[in-house]
DNA sequence: CTTCAATTTAGAATTGTTCTAAATCTTGAC
DNA sequence: GTCAAGATTTAGAACAATTCTAAATTGAAG
């Protein structure tokens, strides 16, 4: 009988890796677990450093493959903007970003974006709206 | 007196630029050719490869820098979808773009996202928005 | 307890982007 | 026109982000 529950949601995590043919590892739960700590949308290096606090041997390539896990199995999502790094959040909800252009700082944002609901005071300069999914052709391909 | 435009938008482009201090080369015009020419979303290398094709002389370098030109002069805007390279897409209505998981393919769909009108037969598996503009804090500050 | 496949690891390799310093081109002042 | 100042281009080096590789480790199933 398991009696304490050290991480954050371990049995969901079993789940959703499992629905996908993957396995939960300490690595991967370190990683869920970084994400979950500090909602700021780090970067894979960031999500490196944090990790490396309470697991000091995990490595790079293991973060990244951890990172793909859980994106892969619907526990976390990329964010894109700009060319620099990839970022990641374990956001599930549907919600935008909000990349503010002065300090760097992601929000999270409601949507839909009919009429985009912002904190008030936000100033939006553009947004950009990336869709997945697969097109007419290759979808009568299958 | 000026005979023949050999190039696409020649004026619009120096004003465009030049609004943002910037000169209407034959480098940019020839990268802007590229974009307008065939509207695949192409990576920078992309870009690089067929704008070699009439100016082979034409750097690595000078194709980021006059990709960077465009952008901030609002004649061509930055795709960024996954981890891969950024791509390029000169069509300044407003849109979103919807990623061929299949195939690859970039298609230009129309905003709003209230009810996104895609294409008939288009299956969308998930879709990011990315806002871009300055947060409360920031705006209160300046 | 053995076997097999999945996972992790360190580090090398690759890819995408930016930087650097020198050469070239433009523009405006004369 | 000529010249100086600044912008732009160039090749290649440097850097950053990500992926790959091969060996070691782990975990699950029999």
């Amino acid at each position: 009988m398991k009696v304490r529950s050290p991480h954050v949601d371990e049995q969901h995590l079993t789940e959703q890796l499992g629905a996908t043919g993957l396995r939960l590892t300490p690595q991967r739960q370190q990683v869920y677990d970084v994400l979950r700590h500090k909602r700021d949308h780090p970067t894979a290096e960031e999500v490196f450093i944090r990790a490396k606090k309470s697991m000091p041997e995990i490595s790079h390539a293991t973060v990244y493959n951890c990172l793909d896990a859980l994106v892969k199995s619907g526990l976390a999502r990329q964010v894109t903007l700009d060319r620099g790094a990839t970022r990641y959040c374990p956001n599930m909800r549907e919600h935008g970003h909000f990349h503010c252009d002065a300090c760097g700082t992601v929000f999270d944002v409601d949507l839909p974006a009919q009429a985009m609901k912002l904190p008030k005071g936000f100033k939006v300069n553009h947004f950009d709206i990336a869709i997945h999914g697969v097109c007419a052709d290759c979808a009568k391909k299958k």
